[in-house]
RNA sequence: GGGCCGUUAGCUCAGUCGGUAGAGCUGCUGACUCUUAAUCAGUAGGUCGGAGGUUCGAGUCCUCCACGGCCCA
């Protein structure tokens, strides 16, 4: 066999194993059965010492990917790493096994996926292990493993082919672990609150609910563009008008945006509903959630993100636009935020290219995203958002100028954003027409009329308050992760040409 | 879109001043019945991301392109 073939090509040496393993009998066998886990087994014998494994013999059959193999002559020892995200050691002897299966286990390479049986007991080193006398090639692995030591480092490998990142590196496991908690804890936390999941279209004729272009696509047996949703609010608002009052959705949004360590085109976006409610009782809510999550899944409501500490366990700051301008910005006057002509000055000295449309509530919350947003460390709710910027939020009764809104920044980056609802219908038909206008003079990302949504509001939404959370840059915190990549599991990228 | 950095063996990485390609792991052959980065001996393995250019000579210098990373917009 060996000699018909290239032995420095890997590639061909274990087809041609393969091939061998075809001629003997069924190459990919499915009737191997488990009874335990790599992770259960070590729960079960971690406290057992080897005297009392050796009087009581415990028999196991696992099952997993080789992963490492020692071959001493007629004894050898090997690693297998299965689905629990732990390995346990085999050892496999030519007299404890059948005839021949021995010489069979010396021609299998590393990265093949075994199952095996036997007793547990442990090494002189004390390390759980199985002396196997059943021991079966299950799938042949054609390619050859990444390095055992340095494991697979190359960033661009382990976007393209997560499955070898997930395989070679016990840290991105946990990262996807952490995440499905993540959203386990989210959703649980939501319904134990008696919201209602729904699932509403991905795909919409008219884009809504956010400030951002879509991605278009075509159906063809209407003859129609439908694009992408960039967000699921309108959906969800038009729930509640028909009576469910507590609703949520955790799914993908689309935006044709750019690439970059926060951002990726389709990402994951929790967007919930209360009707009878307001945007502080929202901000209660979601301290309470943040709180409780940091807690389950970092281990503690303090944590550690690229070398700062985040505490979500006092109280989160709360402070206005305003406030936090002149907070982060000592040299300006107050009176300086309440002119259009003085705050693009402001502006200006900030090297902020003001455009002639913007009106001084744009103004202000460029002043902010210059020069407060990056520095709001410890979760921070800022408030008062201007009207102008909150096509979909509800005016404040004592100044119309801004909404009953907030964003909550952790880490310097925009984590949530949440709202009173504007539930005027005649308000939301002119802010949407003020929409239109700066879509004509050529905003790309300005809303659409959505006059569907208009109508539904004419029945009556009742007072509500609503949020959207960024849940990839909530793990993104909650791991320790300085790219979207890393907790994505298939992240955007060009394709290879 | 701009700037900087990177792309060399299956993997992780060296490669000096421009002088003809290196290591470890992996693989292959052999030895080895408690190893765990097993060990020991031997050995194979390269379109240096792609295309042009400069040069007697390019992994190395220049230009363009592709892909990736970081920063900025």
């Amino acid at each position: 066999m060996t000699d018909t073939v290239d032995t420095h090509d890997q590639l061909a040496l274990r087809r041609a194993r393969l091939g061998a393993l075809r001629e003997a009998g069924n190459a990919f066998p499915n009737d191997f059965r488990r009874d335990t886990l790599a992770a259960d087994l070590r729960a079960r014998f971690q406290d057992v010492d080897a005297e009392a494994l050796e009087g009581d013999p415990a028999r196991v059959r696992i099952a997993g990917r080789m992963m490492t193999r020692r071959v001493m002559g007629k004894a050898s020892f090997a690693h297998l790493l299965d689905g629990s995200g732990e390995r346990v050691q085999i050892y496999a002897r030519a007299d404890v096994l059948p005839e021949g299966v021995y010489e069979d286990f010396k021609r299998w390479d590393v990265g093949d996926i075994l199952g095996a049986a036997g007793t547990v007991f442990r090494t002189r080193t004390g390390e759980l292990s199985v002396k196997v006398d059943e021991l079966r090639l299950l799938t042949k692995s054609l390619r050859p493993l990444p390095e055992k030591w340095h494991g697979l480092a190359d960033t661009e490998t382990r976007y393209r082919q997560r499955y070898l990142d997930l395989m070679m590196n016990e840290s991105t496991r946990k990262t996807f672990e952490a995440r499905a908690r993540t959203v386990e804890l989210v959703r649980r936390f939501l319904v134990d609150r008696g919201f209602l999941e729904v699932e509403t279209p991905m795909m919409q004729a008219i884009p809504g609910g956010a400030v951002a272009r879509p991605f278009v696509t075509h159906h063809n047996a209407l003859g129609m563009d439908l694009y992408l949703r960039i967000a699921p609010e309108l959906y969800l608002k038009r729930l509640v008008v028909g009576g469910l009052e507590r609703v949520f959705e955790i799914n993908r949004n689309f935006r044709n945006e750019g690439v970059s360590t926060q951002h990726n085109p389709e990402f994951t976006m929790l967007e919930f509903y209360q009707a009878y409610a307001d945007y502080r009782d929202l901000m209660d809510l979601t301290e309470e959630m943040f709180r409780g999550v940091a807690q389950a899944v970092a281990g503690s409501p303090r944590v550690v993100y690229q070398g700062e500490t985040l505490d979500f366990g006092k109280p989160f700051a709360r402070m206005t636009v305003k406030e936090s301008i002149l907070h982060y910005n000592p040299g300006v006057k107050p009176q300086e935020l309440e002119s259009l002509d003085l705050a693009s000055a402001v502006a200006g000295r900030l090297e902020i290219p003001v455009k002639p449309t913007w009106g001084l509530g744009k103004v202000q919350v460029e002043i902010f995203e210059k020069t407060v947003e990056h520095r709001l460390q410890d979760p921070t709710f800022v408030t008062a958002y201007p009207t102008e910027v909150s096509p979909l939020a509800r005016r404040n009764d004592a100044d119309p100028f801004v909404t009953d809104r907030f964003e909550l920044f952790i880490a310097g980056r925009e984590i949530a954003n949440g709202f009173s609802e504007l539930n005027d219908a005649e308000d939301q038909a002119e802010r949407f027409r003020r929409q239109v206008a700066e879509r004509d003079a050529g905003d790309l990302e300005a809303m659409y009329y959505d006059e569907d949504y208009v109508t539904a509001l004419e029945y009556g939404l009742p007072p509500t308050a609503g949020e959207g959370v960024g849940i990839d840059r909530l793990v993104m915190l909650l791991t320790d992760s300085p790219s979207i990549r890393d907790v994505l599991l298939f992240p955007h990228l060009r394709s290879k040409a």
